[in-house]
DNA sequence: AAGGAGTTTTACCAATTGGTCAGAAAGACG
DNA sequence: CGTCTTTCTGACCAATTGGTAAAACTCCTT
């Protein structure tokens, strides 16, 4: 009897797991692109191999589709800033988000450069947990770097402006990717290997006392 | 007789001056928040004070509009780096590039975002201007820095990434303005004055041999 | 005041958009 | 097989989109 869609909440058939699963794929290569406004259902039914209505079946909105790829996306944004050990060897800590977070930026481009859509945009649909879980987590963390600056283990920075830092020149490599290639063409055919040497001397430089 | 419009060339009168200008400097706000395809001429007519046939009377289509503020932002936005001077003290050059480089985040933020949403897009229309004049001028200041380098005025860095880390440091202060201000909230109201001394002592530490 | 160029508006259009709905097809299961 | 649920489709819709045509208005020049 009823027929209405699984309201954007827990799959239950096999069918439909791998159906919403192709669709958020889908989404995500769309939405990355072109931005919300910019991207069509039909684009991410025509990449999903699944017909308009269909996706309606599985999703209620175009925007239920954004949401949850905006929500998935935060946890896993978040992670490798989670795991910056109050407890290891600070600078060697430091460099090892670095290198993590630049590693997102090679294995998840379409990821960053979603986020950074939405930011450019004004953050519409994500400030509530940009104030929320990603202040507090990078208030908590700027503390412990805060600490390990006092105690003279690293250099004296400012330690917001240190994260800052450290997203703004791992995510230009995955949300400026486009630009830094054609830059390069005749150079590097992979930047990635590079960056991640050149990165690694500015904070070591940096974070030394 | 003529009535058509002036096919976005020079401007003749004083009303079309002034109503080009009007025009661009509302296209420029809808265009830098929503992207390309996200934004729409009832916006930017909205936003200039103006019926939407009377834009089209000034420019022959919304592409039109867009590419004109692209072409136009280019070369503002090449300026500080063609200020980098050969013949200058090395690293007092290169910290006055990204003093200059912050300026412009601080003071044209609809510019940067503009040139951002045109990058992530995959850069369909300034692709030529990348590849030709950007790279150009790159690999040139590229060299004036290898040559500071290989004489040891500043230390050992990859140029090029040097020039990706100004770009990525500065935009990102407007690029991503809003989430630095969201998790800054309680702490400093104005991110750049912070962020000015930050970026120097950043950049002066990664430079000294 | 008259004429014509330059400017603006009203009314309109075809295409695209996000979204709906009734029903057809496909599984699942006894 | 038959029935019930889940999945999918074609036809459709109202709103919005970029863009046009032509008439109307404004303003300068004579």
């Amino acid at each position: 009897m009823n027929a209405s869609p699984p309201a954007a909440k827990k799959p239950r058939t096999r069918i439909q797991k791998k159906n919403r699963k192709t669709i958020l794929d889908a989404a995500l290569d769309v939405f990355s692109q072109n931005g919300f406004r910019g991207s069509t259902l039909d684009q991410i039914a025509r990449a999903a191999g699944l017909s308009k209505p269909n996706l309606l079946y599985y999703f209620p909105s175009k925007e239920a589709i954004h949401v949850e790829l905006l929500s998935c996306l935060m946890d896993t944004w978040l992670d490798p800033l989670r795991a910056l050990d109050p407890a290891g060897e600070p600078k060697r800590e430091i460099l090892s988000y670095v290198r993590r977070k630049l590693g997102m930026s090679r294995d998840y481009p379409r990821e960053s450069r979603l986020f950074a859509n939405e930011i450019l945009q004004g953050a519409p649909r994500i400030r509530k947990a940009i104030r929320g879980e990603l202040k507090d987590l990078v208030d908590e963390k700027a503390e412990v770097i805060r600490g390990w600056s006092a105690r003279g283990a690293i250099a004296r920075v400012n330690p917001h402006h240190l994260i800052f830092s450290i997203w703004a020149l791992t995510q230009h490599y995955a949300d400026f990717d486009v630009q830094v290639r054609l830059i390069l063409e005749d150079r590097e055919s992979d930047p990635f290997p590079e960056a991640e040497r050149y990165l690694e001397t500015l904070f070591d430089k940096l974070l030394t006392p």
